[in-house]
DNA sequence: TTTAAAATTTGAACACTGTTCAATAAATTT
DNA sequence: AAATTTATTGAACAGTGTTCAAATTTTAAA
């Protein structure tokens, strides 16, 4: 009965994971501690570590879905809008807004080190194919309808990722802009100059 | 005699501001602590908080002598090349160069919480300030030229901002691209692309 | 069903962290 | 030299992560 074993611990693994993605999305990778996530959870703080490492391979579990999540959400977002630069705009701003509404998220993707966990660079393919996966098809669709070369495709779309994880890291971490507005502005610059 | 005491109030300062200044550069901001700090200065632990408020107030003061020293190490890095775009492209490398070279102070710049200590944006704007200010006269001059138009020099000067923040981000906190080699190209891609 | 074995859960213990505050030490003034 | 002010300090407390042997629960065997 090796099997039922296996339903336990993945079931507790779960419990573990349910709970850190509950105190990310409240109160933020500040909060996230063993003790912490153990209440949550409904254990002690030591059965954590017979499921996990530490907190950190914990926490980098949710990565996972929270990566699914950004792409239904945005998604969902951009489906009103007609496939190209109209969509890709869209589908950019909702990447964005889906990090602004959930500052915790954005900590773990592109704040929290994974130096220590030993990752074979896993996780860095989840944040960073994030933004290019969303917008793969619309970059297709540019590239066929001949609005953009291949070689601007690739610029623009390197752009992208970086500007994006720029922007984000100046207004979630220094709070610049100092509004929301003026951050939506400065994205919506920031598209419209790189898809050109 | 208020005097006294100012001079020696500040020579305490300094030698706690020195002692952490050290810690950055060499080990990063997770071996800042109190007890590290007051031990390379040379007191007790508790002497800090007679003199900053807590370790934070201690490390953003660390931010105004890393700004100045990586203005002067990308000025004259840059200083054998011809003003205008080929200027601006090696103060852009040299800056990224300078954040590479010490993780810690990108950390520092980029990543550490401000939202506690209250700071009325003195330190963002130290941050945010720093590309544009050693790269102004550059623009000033591409704008003289009429290499580029005044509102092309705003876009790319926001995108050179934006770029870099997030090509530090993904290289020094996400191993991306893997080698600083690499990283390299993707910058000057990217220069090159915004100047075009 | 009772007993033995295996698996799971747990809190004590240790080493670190930040922070406060009363006691000590040093410097200054009277 | 004595009194007063200023500066420095370590003890103490509440957090943090982590380990490990003991306690508990679950499973298997008799």
């Amino acid at each position: 009965m090796v099997r039922k074993k296996e339903i336990h611990e993945q079931r507790v693994r779960g419990y573990f994971i349910d709970a850190t993605k509950e105190i990310l999305k409240s109160e933020g990778l500040k909060s996230v501690s063993v003790r912490n996530i153990a209440d949550r959870a409904g254990y002690s703080f030591a059965t954590l570590y017979n499921y996990f490492k530490d907190a950190k391979e914990l926490v980098f579990h949710c990565v996972e879905d929270f990566r699914k999540e950004c792409l239904d959400y945005a998604t969902v977002k951009a489906a009103k809008q007609p496939a190209g630069t109209r969509h890709l705009k869209a589908l950019f701003l909702a990447y964005l807004e889906y990090f602004v509404q959930y500052p915790g998220i954005y900590e773990l993707f592109f704040k929290e080190a994974l130096s220590d966990i030993d990752d074979n660079g896993n996780t860095t393919m989840l944040v960073v194919s994030l933004l290019p996966t969303l917008c793969e098809a619309d970059w297709q669709h540019i590239a066929k309808q001949k609005e953009l070369s291949r070689k601007e495709v690739e610029t623009s779309k390197s752009a992208l990722l970086l500007g994006s994880t720029g922007m984000l890291s100046l207004y979630l971490g220094r709070r610049y802009p100092s509004s929301y507005a003026s951050f939506l502005k400065e994205a919506e610059n920031f598209i419209d100059q790189q898809l050109k």
